[in-house]
DNA sequence: CAACCTGTTCGCCA
DNA sequence: ATGGCGAACAGGTT
């Protein structure tokens, strides 16, 4: 589900127990969810420590907690974060539980395609610093978008939209939006963009971004009310702003809505 | 009941 | 050797 806004707003779900120290923790391990961490250091390490603060970077978000303890998650396509109270019993797709005095924060993931991270140490571990900054940092400037694209000039855009090495943050979702509002079609190969369109998805990704985070980001609340994604999933839809039926259909993979009169086929 | 899914990774093929 | 594509992952929803 979750992309770079959602993932920011579910982050803050855990912000009610920050500077309370957890006193158990309950992990279903053996699940994929846990695929290359030390779940034992884990448990270890966070039973007693305090949770400090937490960030995201585009679909990833870590924890800091006291003793050194860092948690990654990243929600995949079924995961949440929520509160519950302490004394809570945890459901089969809860599969990590922090229980606090006042609470219990809980991860579940049905489909399991998310992910648990954990690293001691007095710095954030590298998995984490080496994310690429975020697309609405000054680092993220025209040029480095070229860049990027000079080096997949044979991709549909929306293949490299999708891609989080270059757009962190961005999925099937942000990608048609961003598209949509720079009026380029899905399918435009890279090698293929003008100057001038390059310059136009540079300012609409950040402004994707910029205007997601401040409505879902910030509190849960939708997005503007002329964006193509309250009507981009049901058949039928139609473009907000020129009223055309959407064209659907499968680029790269992903089931994508684009309006055949403002985002024309590439020629 | 069958198809579909806001994500990522792997292996195959060109 | 790259790079692109489909399949696989697993369960819920339509």
């Amino acid at each position: 589900m979750p992309e770079l806004a959602e993932v920011e707003y579910i982050r803050k779900q855990w912000d009610a127990g920050i500077g309370q120290p957890i006193r158990t923790v309950e992990v279903r391990a053996g699940k994929r969810i846990f695929r290359g961490t030390d779940v034992e250091a884990l448990v270890e390490t966070l039973t007693g420590a305090k949770l400090l603060g937490s960030e995201t970077r585009g679909k990833q978000m870590l924890f800091r907690f006291s003793r050194g303890g860092w948690l990654g998650i990243h929600l995949g396509m079924s995961g949440h974060l929520r509160v519950e109270a302490a004394d809570f019993a945890a459901g089969k797709h809860d599969h990590l539980v922090l229980r606090q005095k006042q609470q219990a924060l809980v991860f579940e993931d049905p489909r399991m395609f998310g992910r648990v991270r954990f690293h001691a140490g007095k710095d954030a571990p590298e998995w984490w610093t080496s994310l690429p900054p975020a697309l609405i940092s000054p680092e993220f400037t025209v040029a480095k978008l070229r860049e990027n694209l000079a080096r997949r000039l044979r991709s549909p855009l929306k293949a490299v939209l999708l891609d989080q090495a270059l757009f962190p943050g961005v999925g099937n979702w942000m990608a048609d939006e961003i598209l949509w509002q720079a009026r380029i079609h899905p399918a435009t190969p890279t090698g293929t963009l003008a100057a001038k369109h390059t310059q136009t998805l540079w300012k609409n990704t950040r402004m994707v971004c910029r205007v997601a985070l401040e409505t879902i980001g910030r509190d849960g609340n939708d997005p503007p009310a002329r964006w193509l994604l309250h009507v981009r999933w049901k058949p039928g839809g139609h473009c907000p702003r020129d009223g055309a039926l959407l064209d659907r259909g499968v680029i790269a993979g992903r089931t994508t809505a684009w309006c055949p009169v403002c985002q024309p086929e590439p020629a």
